[in-house]
DNA sequence: ATATATAAAGACCCTTATATCTTTTTATAT
DNA sequence: ATATAAAAAGATATAAGGGTCTTTATATAT
């Protein structure tokens, strides 16, 4: 459903989200480790983040990741439109370039309640909802997290 | 959501449905046709949808692709699996491993209500459902039908 | 000032999905 | 039998996603 690259970024997010709240301002090698992803990859990934302005970061020692105290939230809508555009929110479930309620693919009606299903979910979801539930034990970050 | 293959795949299998119907056995270039896609990639896509038995073929003069008589529906659930697995029907949402309800990711409710409604959808549609309302006008293949 | 820790930037590599081309096999028409 | 029409098979090409490595820029501690 979403790309890897998606996927680490939400994880990492999510950590970081964490740390800040402890007052904590992670580096590429300790979100890595925690979202076992590989450490270079991550780096680009929150590279992307950052020139988007979904994160900031801070250079030198002592610097690392962390979330603008301005901006309060942020979708999971957000990170895939960056990560991967809004694409699959618009596509239609058949391929088709046209497919519209006048012009319906065979399953038009019952593909974009899916759809938009889905498009719910990411768009009231937040980096913070997610984040809190962790910190609450409704949820658990990665397998680690438990032990 | 699915990968371009399968949007191919689902298009033509629903063509050489409707021509059946008609009592004709499309070929190659002509599905390719229909469907827009590339002839050489398609030839490749229905090789491996008759290897996996969901479509019958005729080499030879007059050959083309139909489907078995004894085979009367073909879900979508099913021409998915054959092209790229079923692994969307099982994954985390958040890319993680063990993630499950006694261990759940932050999403982990809100997206299998998709995940599921996405699940019922491909397993209850067929080819043959499908192609039934393009053949009574409720829907239409692609763009040019219309015209 | 210098050393050190850190993210940014850019070049590169590997794998998979997408796509093409050529040759081989098989059926039909003549 | 031979020519022709078609799918099967296999080799190759291209693009994108995923991943690594090296160098550069920047902040802090000493």
């Amino acid at each position: 459903m979403l790309s890897k690259s998606t996927e680490y970024a939400i994880r990492a997010l999510a950590y970081i989200q964490l740390q800040n709240w402890k007052g904590h301002r992670p580096g590429v090698s300790e979100i890595a480790l925690e979202i076992e992803a590989p450490v270079a990859y991550s780096a680009k990934i929150f590279q992307t983040l950052t020139k988007h302005k979904l994160l900031e970061s801070m250079k030198g020692r002592g610097g690392g990741f962390f979330f603008d105290k301005n901006q309060s939230h942020l979708t999971i809508f957000d990170v895939i439109n960056v990560m991967e555009g809004d694409g699959v929110f618009h596509k239609c479930g058949f391929g088709l370039k046209n497919c519209n309620s006048k012009n319906p693919c065979p399953f038009h009606n019952e593909y974009i309640t899916v759809r938009e299903g889905f498009y719910n979910l990411v768009k009231n979801e937040t980096i913070q909802t997610l984040s809190k539930k962790i910190q609450n034990g409704e949820a658990v970050l990665n397998r680690l997290s438990k032990e």
